[in-house]
RNA sequence: GGGCCUGUAGCUCAGUCGGUCAGAGCGCACGCCUGAUAAGCGUGAGGUCGGUGGUUCGAGUCCACCCAGGCCCA
């Protein structure tokens, strides 16, 4: 007789290895089949309402692991929550507004945008947009987001257009929009603003000249007289200058040379010196750039003040320490010159042409201008030297000419108007990491008024018309009307439409006495688009409410999406748009450094996909504290994969040694099962409350920690491993062996469900082989709260000795096998010597304690010379002397007493001769 | 240059109020098993807690500075 076959085998068709690019996506084709979303939003309709509201991608390019990281960690909360009590449904959405798109055009598709008309070019951008989108949700989906991705939002809409129309209207009639002036890269050569990446930059020569500034009005500090010395390399923008910027702290000093007193920054005066040819100045006098806030010196052209103000721009790297400040023509200058008060001046027209506002150049080409200017400037002796220098210099992407800085007309959104609103909301969001708030809270402290205005064709129009006297009009009125006009036809009609048919029927307004009227030309900031979606998506969408519960995306979105978002809500409804921000960090590779083409070190979610699997990538994300930058390499995906093994061959094991379990007949009371069984749901319990506290603070790693641990230690080196002499051994129905098997189909279904929002392939996979379940999919449950388990009170630190006890005997063992004594453990009689009473009443009381250990027979005794010394017991490690026996392989001095079964133990002849006499 | 952040064993993470807290798992080395087998079990080695000063009776834990790395600005 073969007693193998006598034995209860583990049986089971889960594959060991998850075959995972292979399996997931049939998996994933089957959940689309049956709508599992929607089975899934209909069945926790009623509950309590969690809304993660999705911070739109762009919708350009393929995804980057750190787009797959963001979705990921979406899905984890959204499946969570919609286990633990909530309804939590998840519409993705896409921004597909903006420049990116309109370059991608121009480049990869080679649209000459000048052949065609606005509207034709935007119907392009959208259809670019749109596949754009298509590509990326092809994507999403492979990672396993569950989401309701047939009705994303997408900023292009209709309805998204009108709803942000709506949020502009909104800010516009409390006060907030306003029309000001702001530099701006500016082409004269193609008469029109540029964005940044429309620029290259070539070498250019310009003028390098000296200009000194003569103190007027010294205050405290200095006397009258003495000249500031700036240097600039565009002597045309000199009849612009309003004011000397210095740095606050920098070191200046008032030197003697010549005839004049000059004042240049200390540090810089030996080049300066060397530049001008001052021979040997004396020092005079030297002051902080501080204490010379709001001096006055005189505009060396024109009868007109020059003040000096501080800035953190002035740097030491070039010229003097002393900065020329035009607000009207460089973005440092605009901001320094805002925070004193002092509007931009630009006489500057869109040609490049010097207006009537710089008198004696009007009418010069702002190149020309540099030479009479110049010449201007040492006639009236404030030129202190000009020379010619080669230098790289902004151009025009398309021309390839100069371009200039050139302070135009642009709308602002008044931040200053509701920022102390702002920082009170931040106050009151959640913030993880806590630092949110600091980092979010200095941003808005510090920020300027928001430039909402684009001079591009590819984005919202600003819904702002022109009277006859080109006074702007925006009433509640217009608001609505255009409003409505976009949500039925889309705001491509702002650009093909008359004036008048956009305005509603018969619109008067006093700034047209004849009742004509014209329109905006420039289109939103993208940050308006997608800050808009609270009004758009919350506000609007079934089920859906403001404030969300949760806005979660990248560190690089607080000066993003996070801060508009935040604006438009605070500028609207006075709140924030959300009670809880979360944010998360970058993707770095194994060395903790930037993904870069150059470095070759990019990892993309799509070879991971293929070599490893969707649930291999969502385990590294749990693994990792992606609060803080995160890492991703070869290496670490192994570990992580070795992490899976472990979990997927744990819970193999227990299926397979459940596949002959059906809890509706065979399971036991709690209160009967073993004691040990007890313990481990106990375990079990435990489990549940850490992963649960771990979900509840969106600390994955802890999950994955937890879960793992668990599987490694209570379950495969302890729990697993013993119980094989019970499972194989005792007959099938055996209630020693059915009490396993309950706490195993328990272990079996928590362990699945926990793991459900982490690698929902895998959950599924397990989900269809534990017996009994009723429910289709593992996502149609709830996460079970940790309960106590009967019988088990006040038991814990007897089995936290228990297992003291076992550390001791598995390094005893090991020692003995050193030694030759034994092989494996069943070959070992133990001789345990507790130390102390408690340890010995613990041991006594314990039933088969020679099972928990898997040794062949265990004596507890009061001495013996030769045990040696552990921790907590001594213990002598024998030979069994007995014989093996062959069905149940643990040597007894009872194997030959059955005469029917010679080879074996009495216990293993009785379950034999009961169970398989026949066979 | 500024704002915010990160730096504990090769890797991923724990370390509550400063006082057995230097830990876990993986990996690695060595061994066992061959009735979870492209599995399973055991033991072991590994860390000046980024560096340097300081506060303290005592510091991964508090302070200062520095180094390396990251995001956002300039």
């Amino acid at each position: 007789m073969e007693y193998k076959d006598t034995l209860v085998m583990p049986k089971t068709k889960f594959p060991m290895r998850g075959n995972l690019p292979n399996k997931e996506p049939v998996r994933r084709q089957q959940w689309e089949e049956n709508n599992i979303y929607e089975k899934v939003q209909n069945k926790t309709k009623g509950r309590p309402i969690f809304i993660l509201h999705d911070g739109p991608p762009y919708a350009n390019g393929d995804l980057h692991i750190g787009h797959a990281l963001n979705k990921i960690l979406k899905d984890f909360i959204v499946r969570y929550k919609s286990m633990t009590g909530f309804h939590a449904p998840y519409v993705p959405g896409w921004d597909t507004h903006g420049l990116p798109i309109e370059t991608a055009l121009t480049k990869k598709k080679k649209i000459d945008r000048k052949k065609l008309d606005i509207v034709e070019f935007r119907k392009m951008c959208t259809e670019y947009a749109m596949d754009q989108l298509d590509n990326q949700r092809t994507q999403f989906k492979q990672l396993g987001v569950r989401g309701d991705w047939d009705n994303p939002y997408i900023t292009l809409t209709k309805n998204y257009e009108a709803a942000q129309i709506r949020v502009f209207g909104e800010m516009a009639k409390k006060g907030y929009i306003y029309k000001g002036l702001k530099p701006v890269y500016w082409s004269p050569s193609s008469e029109s603003a540029l964005a940044e990446a429309e620029i290259e930059y070539h070498d250019k020569r310009s003028p390098s000249v000296y200009i000194s500034f003569e103190v007027t009005d010294g205050k405290e500090l200095l006397e009258g007289g003495e000249k500031f010395v700036i240097w600039t390399t565009t002597p045309w923008t000199i009849p612009a200058n309003l004011g000397i910027s210095l740095h606050p702290e920098f070191e200046y000093a008032v030197v003697n040379a010549g005839q004049d007193k000059y004042i240049v920054a200390h540090d810089l005066l030996e080049t300066v010196s060397e530049e001008l040819g001052w021979d040997n100045p004396e020092v005079l006098k030297t002051f902080k750039g501080k204490e010379a806030e709001q001096i006055i010196t005189k505009h060396p052209l024109y009868d007109r003040d020059s003040i000096i103000m501080l800035g953190d721009h002035v740097t030491m790297e070039a010229g003097t320490g002393c900065v020329h400040t035009a607000p009207g023509h460089g973005e440092d200058d605009f901001y320094v010159a805002q925070k004193y008060g002092i509007k931009a001046l630009c006489p500057v027209d869109e040609k490049g042409v010097l207006t009537e506002e710089a008198p004696g150049f009007e009418g010069l080409f702002y190149d020309k201008a540099n030479k009479l200017i110049t010449e201007k400037l040492d006639e009236v002796g404030a030129l202190l030297d000009l020379k010619f220098i080669t230098h790289s210099y902004p151009h025009d992407w398309r021309t390839k000419k100069p371009t200039i800085f050139r302070a135009t007309s642009q709308w602002f959104a008044s931040i200053k108007d509701f920022r102390q609103d702002i920082l009170k909301e931040i106050k009151e969001i959640n913030w993880y990491p806590h630092w949110g708030e600091t980092r979010l809270y200095n941003m808005v402290r510090d920020r300027e008024d928001w430039c909402i205005s684009r001079q591009r064709t590819w984005g919202v129009p600003i819904p702002v018309f022109y009277g006859e006297d080109k006074t702007p009009i925006i009433t509640d009125e217009t608001i609505e009307h255009v409003s409505k006009l976009f949500k039925e036809h889309g705001s491509n009609i702002w650009f093909e439409w008359e004036v008048k048919d956009l305005l509603p029927k018969g619109f008067k307004s006093e700034h047209s006495p004849n009742g004509t009227f014209t329109k905006e030309t420039d289109i939103m900031d993208v940050w308006f688009d997608s800050g808009s979606s609270h009004e758009a998506v919350l506000l609007e969408k079934e089920d859906h409410r403001r404030p969300a519960d949760v806005y979660l995306e990248g560190s690089d979105q607080y000066r993003g999406w996070f801060n508009s978002s935040l604006s438009t809500a605070v500028a609207v409804t006075g709140k924030a748009p959300c009670k809880t921000i979360i944010s998360h960090g970058f993707v770095l590779d194994g060395d903790g450094r930037k993904m870069s083409k150059s470095l070759g070190n990019i990892m993309q979610p799509n070879k991971v996909l293929k070599q490893l699997g969707a649930d291999i990538l969502r385990l590294w994300v749990a693994s990792v504290d992606y609060q803080a930058d995160v890492r991703i390499s070869n290496d670490i995906l192994k570990q992580v994969s070795e992490t899976y093994r472990k979990i997927r061959n744990t819970v193999r094991f227990m299926l397979a040694n459940t596949a002959d379990f059906d809890p509706k007949k065979d399971k036991i009371n709690e209160a009967d099962l073993a004691e040990v069984d007890r313990y481990m749901l106990h375990c079990l319990q435990n489990l549940v409350s850490k992963v649960r506290e771990g979900y509840d603070k969106y600390e994955f790693s802890t999950v994955y920690h937890e879960v793992h641990n668990f599987c490694a230690n209570e379950l495969s080196s302890f729990y697993l491993d013993f119980a094989k002499d019970i499972l194989y051994i005792e007959a099938e129905d055996s209630s020693r062996r059915r009490s396993i098997q309950t706490v195993y189909h328990e272990i079996l279904i928590t362990i699945t469900k926990l793991l459900a929002p982490i690698i929902p392939h895998t959950a599924e996979e397990i989900w269809e082989y534990i017996p009994g379940v009723e429910e289709e999919s593992v996502q149609l449950t709830d996460v079970p709260e940790a309960r106590e388990v009967a019988g088990f009170e006040n038991q814990l630190e007897k089995w936290a000795q228990i297992m003291h006890v076992r550390d001791d005997v598995l390094k005893a063992l090991e020692e003995a096998r050193n030694e030759k004594v034994i092989g494996k453990s069943l070959e070992a009689e133990l001789t345990i010597i507790p130390k102390d009473e408690k340890t010995k009443e613990i041991l006594t009381n314990i039933q088969n304690l020679h099972q928990l250990f898997i040794v062949s027979r265990l004596n507890i005794s009061d001495a013996n010379d030769r045990a040696k010394s552990y921790q907590y017991v001594d213990i002598l490690v024998e030979k069994h002397p007995g014989e093996k026996c062959e069905r149940c392989w643990i040597s007894s001095e009872t194997v030959g007493d059955d005469k029917d079964y010679p080879e074996l133990c009495t216990r293993c002849a009785t379950i034999v001769k009961d169970h398989y006499s026949e066979a």
